[in-house]
DNA sequence: ACCCTAACCAATTCTTGATTGGTTGCGCAA
DNA sequence: TTGCGCAACCAATCAAGAATTGGTTAGGGT
């Protein structure tokens, strides 16, 4: 009777006297075989039963481990932006950014909001497009940085790192400034005064209006200038 | 007198010639050399000029390359994890799994809808809290990978990596297994039915809510049986 | 002084063979 | 027939050494 569940017991056996910890790597299917004195076969049906309880996991070339599998983490910015493409890089602020506005309407000191409208300042008055989106860049970190969690603004820096890498053959040859009456200007006050009047859903619209706009740039750039 | 520049004009004209798109990699300088007819010395001053320029870039065993030096960011899991808490964590959880639900909504393949269905089965069968756990971690995953966007995806798996290492403690312990009316297996199903209708309000508002319910457990671990 | 050449250094990539989980086919016994 | 053991093979992975490549230095010549 012990025949059929005889593989599973002696590899549980095993793992209890050797008192593997988690991420372990234990001996090759065909060692282990005769550590156990059975045959393959019965002991991958027993490395098959502990595999789907999630107690082990095994990967062809690599091996047998104790403990979940590790998921695997992309924190790496060139590998997410060789893969990608600016559709979704523009895709994916929509959706964010405007969740991070609403958060920074929530906990914006008075000091963020001091720091929100010196970036607003220092975008009227670039005097090239470069100098533009560093002031542009830096008041949507400034957002991030007045929803005062850590989290949030990790992930807002990852997309922008992203959103940089993908976009960066875009560069401006443009000579001139920006115009007195860019849309974003507006936008940009809009933003800040909802954050300040502790408006979410306003500075949430606010900034989904505000990169939509930029948005439509982005896919029709003659019609920047209007 | 064309002595001096000789080498980077020849290079210029080079680079002209072939018309190489960014990212390209131009030929050892060894090879160059002979190609131009010029020496490594002078070859290697002119392609110093250009790297200062911002023209191109080079690396020790990798070669040289047309345009810009790619950023070299990663944002570091385990850094953003020692500077947070579950109360963040959770918090970053409510405001972007809606939006990726949302996503989700709209562009899940028949394919994505089987994956969910499969995740709901196996979670309703889960014999343990642990085994419990990985059903539904996989389940929230492919809802990210339903929103068929790769920055998206990338983003949600940083958020899992930070939130896994942030509780990594507080594993449960229990061995009994989730009760039949568990909270989460309504949930779950209510997303996964909004999104095969193609609600996009219904789906966000769905994780919202199986979000906030796994909020209550979390901060208040022994209401969880309710 | 300046430059060419050659050699060397360290970081990276390429190549080759071994390892490992996954699979298939054959033979044997119940 | 059914199931098990055995062996061979497959594809993914790893590991170690050779080859490549940008960066540097020393010697010789003009």
């Amino acid at each position: 009777m012990d025949q059929g569940q005889g593989a599973l017991t002696q590899l549980r056996a095993y793992l209890a006297q050797h008192d593997l910890p988690s991420n372990s790597r234990l001996p090759p299917e065909r060692e282990l075989c005769d550590i156990l004195g059975v045959s393959r076969g019965e002991l991958r049906k027993a490395l098959a039963v502990m595999e789907s309880n999630g107690e082990l996991w095994r990967h062809v070339g690599k091996g047998t481990f104790i403990g979940a599998r590790p998921t695997k983490e992309y924190s790496d910015v060139a590998a997410i932006a060789a893969l990608t493409n600016p559709r979704e890089v523009m895709q994916a602020r929509l959706l964010i950014e405007p969740q991070i506005a609403r958060e920074a309407a929530l906990n914006a000191t008075a000091g963020d909001i001091a720091e929100l409208k010196q970036c607003m300042i220092a975008s009227r008055q670039a005097q090239t497009w470069r100098q533009y989106e560093n002031s542009d860049n830096r008041l949507h970190r400034a957002v991030a940085e007045a929803a005062h969690n850590t989290v949030l603004l990790a992930l807002f820096d990852t997309l922008n790192a992203v959103r940089r890498a993908v976009v960066w053959g875009r560069l401006r040859d443009k000579v001139d400034r920006p115009p007195a009456d860019h849309h974003s200007f507006v936008e940009h006050e809009a933003l800040v005064r909802a954050i300040e009047e502790r408006d979410m859903d306003g500075a949430s619209q606010a900034m989904l209006r505000h990169l939509s706009h930029v948005e439509g740039n982005l896919l029709a750039p003659r019609a920047a200038a209007e």
